[in-house]
DNA sequence: GCCATGTTGTTGCAAATGCAACAACATTTT
DNA sequence: AAAATGTTGTTGCATTTGCAACAACATGGC
């Protein structure tokens, strides 16, 4: 897969250009910072540059879930993930971000210039939308399973998948993954280890900390 | 909103010039059949020109969840929701259905012609695309509840939203939603029974057919 | 009419889950 | 070093949920 993001194609001199059309505009955030609050009828979305982030829900009843991870090239904003009444939403930096803001409604107005680097841009865009939608596929597959132990599966799938290797680790704490997957989190310690003791499940601590994988049969189960 | 469509801004006479740069498909499908069977590595993208349709998750259990509800003017492809491995993705229609085709590595290359209408259209597919992100960011909001009480609440705020009016009628058969929500339907049926009870939802029988209310103050209810 | 099919509605029961509360441990701050 | 903070790991218990199985009803085809 070509490396997907916001410039891509497009020319230091050509974004000098560009910057005719719309003011992008470039932030610094530091980890546990809050990027992008979701009030109602914000129209710009957001480009990370470099870091990792997530976005996260708090409910009326304060309970919290985490809705996207984003890393670099991934997109956000409320054109995308419009906040639903009694609920909070906010982009939280889990690293150092470089973040960069547009206008939504000035990327998709029709260009007065016609600039070839702006329908650039929006080719970017509409791949990196694109891969939004899958990564939130992904999610809806993993919080469609009845069952704890089978979302977990469907997300150590993915991870096994992604890493190439039988063995994996988490891009989380587990307490992260447990708002992730929207199960208690005690609960979903408790099937994890249920899941060791049935040897469907295997973790190892090596250098960089733990990792885990799947170990044969798991589809058979119950 | 204006009315969001692939052809928006692109007249006749262009879209005849546009069919240089690829070469879209209509075709008519009838209800119940299938659209789009999900296997590996298809590019085509689809885009519903009239009519109803659903996209279908059956796992190597049989267990059916619904993943999107498909209407004019929505987009639906593999780039957008690929299938995991153990899992069947397809799209059936629910009633007759005109389908649009079109590859999406023609969309997404960097047009030779550089035609406006191209563009045009790249424009429009990011918005059809946005606005599919923002659907299924409301289904990962109903399903990221950790009750089924909280799930149907959730469901049933979106729907009061779009109907304006207080009441609100199904866009989907009980059986169905319980597919959407990822909840047995046999208690998704009980719940939806004692919420009743409860007095926080009320049923109504009208000429075309039944509809549902929230009544206030299920807000603070446990 | 009759049959096949699908939806709605119900129940009992075993199992899974959320919740609350706690302990052990690691990491960072003061 | 001590304190504060956050993560991991555990348990008991009441409640919710999934599952299987069934009945009533509507719909459409023959």
């Amino acid at each position: 897969m070509s490396t997907l993001s916001i410039f891509k194609d497009i020319t230091d001199e050509e974004k000098k250009h560009m910057f005719h059309c719309f003011t992008p505009v470039t932030k610094v955030f530091f980890d546990g910072e809050i990027i992008m609050n979701y009030s109602y009828k914000i129209d710009k979305i957001g480009i990370m540059l470099d870091g990792k982030a997530h976005l996260s829900s708090i409910d009326y009843e304060g309970r919290q879930s985490i809705l996207e991870q984003l890393e670099t090239n991934d997109i956000f904003g409320e054109v995308f993930t419009p906040p639903p009444e009694n609920c909070q939403y906010f982009i939280e930096a889990d690293t150092a971000c470089d973040v960069l803001f547009i206008d939504y409604s000035q990327i998709i107005k029709r260009c007065p210039n016609a600039c070839p680097e702006h329908s650039r841009l929006v080719n970017n865009l509409l791949q990196m939308t694109a891969a939004k939608a899958q990564a939130m596929a992904l999610h809806i597959n993993i919080l469609s399973r009845r069952s704890t132990r089978q979302k977990l599966i469907a997300y150590f799938e993915s991870e096994a998948n992604k890493s190439k290797s039988e063995y994996f680790t988490l891009p989380m704490s587990l307490s992260a993954l447990a708002d992730y997957i929207s199960v208690d989190r005690s609960a979903m310690m408790r099937e994890i280890r249920k899941m060791k003791e049935c040897g469907i499940l295997s973790e190892r601590s090596g250098a960089n900390g733990r990792s885990y994988a799947l170990t044969g049969g798991y589809a058979e189960d119950l």
